[in-house]
DNA sequence: TATTTCCATCGCAAAAGTACGATGGATGTT
DNA sequence: AACATCCATCGTACTTTTGCGATGGAAATA
């Protein structure tokens, strides 16, 4: 009962945000996300070359990212090509971009709590 | 041993990044940061009265945002008065804005791992 | 001084996250 | 067919997160 947040509690954009952000709250997955943005690293093989961690640490990585939209998988026998989702990727960079909108002055009248 | 990532293994900006995301992988943090930033709630009783959770709860979730460095307290007696780091929110934007650039075209030659 | 308000912290329980080695299935090679 | 490669999944162990009620301390009020 715990953490699965009762549905309607929160909006759906602050659910959307946190879900892409909880994805991206770990170094590995940061890392993983850079590799595949810069296009050199597409296979599994390739990232866990150039990560401190093990193969099937990468596999739950590789899962939580596609869980969360930011990635897709491809079948290209006998290795599976991963890919940023681009679709994805651009609603990301949308509401974190709303997000971290600028704030209202700092001196504004009325500013909290009257 | 599990969960401190060893330092060295990632760089400063991939370990900053996931620790401000993973501040940020929560509905009610986000909600919270969402209030504070219409600086209409400032206080831990503005925030309890119009969040899902318990009291208790919502200053654990403070904590986590203090830690992260995305928000500060200033003793306002008998209150405390939460407040957005200015300083930490730019720097945040800029890691986000620096992380979600625009890929490369979708149908670059040499796109991947030849 | 006694009482109330505000809220941080503690202690608990349940759930999820992190990491690893081992297993196994699918594909390609000999 | 036998073997090797690639990698997803399983099982395990440990840590962290989440949420709540209860406790307690500090400040304002009576």
């Amino acid at each position: 009962m715990a953490h699965i947040v009762d549905l309607g509690k929160y909006t759906d954009q602050q659910q959307q945000l946190a879900r892409i952000a909880k994805a991206l709250g770990h170094p590995a997955r940061i890392a993983i996300l850079e590799l595949l943005e810069q296009q050199t690293h597409c296979y599994h093989g390739d990232l866990t070359a150039d990560l401190p961690i093990a193969a099937s640490s990468v596999s739950q990585h590789l899962n939580e990212l596609k869980d969360a939209g930011l990635i897709q998988g491809e079948f290209n026998p006998p290795k599976v090509k991963y890919c940023i989702n681009r679709e994805r990727w651009q609603e990301a960079k949308r509401l974190f971009g709303a997000f971290f909108q600028d704030l209202p002055d700092e001196n504004a009248e009325a500013s909290c709590c009257d």
